[in-house]
DNA sequence: TTGAAAGCGCTAACAA
DNA sequence: TTGTTAGCGCTTTCAA
């Protein structure tokens, strides 16, 4: 059924490692013979057999990328960019994707574990970095190949692209200040993640360049998904004194906020301002369109690959720890003055 | 630096053979024997090597997912919905997946072809299936499992998990008809895909049903996306006799065509009646919350999944080709009387 | 320019 | 109950 290296060595009456050597050009092999194999090799429908030379290289060129889901039913569209960019990559340079899904926690750490015991990547892809990272402690410490999007609070050195999510928040509050408002309330991540840091941070930032003081009752934690969000921005929006603009700290949950709004029967983007994080594709189609902060997720995922298949490779590189810089987009969902 | 049965087999002095044996509980094995090698393995962090058990076992325990993306920025939840119920399904029975993105065409086939050739997979899962698929025309003749989301319309007989989209769309047209719409817009999907012919058809009955005649200058074809369905919706919309409704074939599209509506003036539930179909998480949190059709695209992914599965151990199933019953979701998008 | 032989790590048939 | 042997398909010395 599947053809092997012996195969049509039998068929052009060579020896197993002359045909080997013939089909990957080594030159010590005679033209004729090369080109004799080369076309057994075609009209057979040779394909070398993956796993037998993985087995041999001792290398998989695959790459790993475990999906941290929080709850069953995850949907989030960024997920399905940065799938994108890295596959896109990967199959540029030819490597596979191993891709699981897996929400933190144990079940998270042993299956890093079991592949990389297993040999079964040359690296990894991590996503949604948390502050202390056990796989970026385990990877690190085992001197596995990987590049993260986005970094760590503690003193680890590894390779990551990330952004800069602060500043990303200053141009937000800085933006909303301009129109005037005072109480905007922030829906910030889960604070295990890393960005939750770094945008919360700018968010007292750009309050204190503005000379404005923070509440910290607007302050409320959500979990990226349309529902928490939904959940929280009800929440602030039912309280007496209600803030005059919400900045959330992903689109989706901006999404849940703008909802929660019109429920109340406010008009977003005239009796109250709401702004995203992501620049996800939806944001521009949003009703209204959702200012937010532009991360350009597809471009993050081909270069987090990039990065990763040099590093297995020991190629050079300028740079292996990139910040970019965010764009604000400003759509209607914020675009007027308090009046 | 990794450990091997080999090593093992040196720490307890017993053959290669026994330890492997010993790890799988084989009952040729003293329990006394066992223990010693469950102990040293465990202490050793022995994991197997993989490559090396599938070349042996001449299977790889990895499932194959090419998604087809039609341009760079793919972005489709629709995508990671169903990839999260396969990832899922497929952890639980201890396999892996094989990820990659193809624009439909010759390098796709290529890479199915190459993967199948390779033993690089024992089955394959298929997305978005076309009317003539010459994936599935391939796959059928070569013998090797697949499992689609989604049909054919040639004759050829394959496993398959779908909805009825074309009883979805009669619903949607009986759901607006009933509201007293006559000039019903249809944002169909690209003709090769299959399920645009069914629901297109289901389009055609709903209309016929109520006794309306299908005004073809209605029904444009989009390619799935919001900005396709943003421009579609434009050109319906600036008509003289402009439809009352428009019934987009997915959700997607549904949010561009609202967009395109809010830009015209329209206010979509009470000016313009619009639907989608997938009800993808979006759809209930959109503005205003969209009437569409229900796909249980995550479950459907677990399905399929867990068929394929079935499949490729042989084990029997109780229906190989099942067709799903679809739920409107009627919202505000929609959910008004046409004076 | 070619081939024989060894071995990657594992499983399985067979023998002891 | 255990070990010997062979072999999955491939690459890579080393020798001819």
């Amino acid at each position: 059924m599947t053809v092997t290296l012996k195969d049509i060595a039998e068929r052009v009456g060579k020896s197993i490692t002359t045909v080997s050597r013939a089909l990957y050009d080594y030159d010590d092999v005679s033209p004729k013979t090369k080109e004799l194999v080369h076309k057994a090799a075609l009209e057979m429908g040779y394909t070398p057999n993956t796993f037998a030379q993985r087995l041999q290289k001792q290398r998989t060129d695959t790459l790993g990328f475990i999906i941290p889901t929080f709850g069953p039913r995850f949907s989030d569209p960024f997920f399905s960019e940065f799938l994108a960019g890295l596959g896109n990559k990967a199959a540029e340079f030819g490597y596979d994707l191993l891709v699981s899904t897996r929400s933190p926690g144990e079940e998270e750490m042993r299956a890093y574990r079991e592949i990389v015991r297993g040999k079964r990547v040359d690296g990894f892809i991590l996503l949604r970095t948390r502050q202390q990272d056990s796989r970026i402690a385990y990877l690190v410490e085992t001197g596995f190949p990987f590049v993260a999007f986005g970094r760590t609070t503690d003193k680890m050195t590894f390779p990551f692209v990330d952004e800069d999510s602060a500043l990303g928040m200053r141009l937000v509050v800085e933006h909303l200040t301009g129109f005037g408002h005072r109480r905007i309330a922030c829906l910030a991540p889960p604070q295990e993640l890393t960005f939750a840091l770094h945008r919360l941070n700018g968010f007292h930032e750009g309050m204190a360049n503005a000379g404005l003081p923070v509440d910290e009752s607007l302050i409320v934690t959500g979990d990226l998904t349309q529902r928490g969000g939904y959940e929280r921005a009800k929440i602030l929006l039912n309280q007496l004194n209600r803030p005059t603009a919400i900045a959330a700290c992903n689109d989706l949950m901006a999404f849940g906020a703008i909802r929660a709004a019109q429920e109340t029967g406010l008009v977003v983007g005239k009796d109250i301002a709401i702004t995203g994080f992501d620049d996800i594709l939806m944001a521009e189609h949003s009703n209204p369109p959702l200012t937010t902060v532009n991360q350009p997720i597809y471009k993050i995922g081909a270069m987090v690959c990039e990065m990763l298949i040099r590093l297995i490779r020991n190629e050079p590189m300028a740079e292996t720890q990139i910040t970019l810089k965010p764009e604000l987009m400003v759509r209607q969902s914020s675009n007027y003055q308090l009046s």
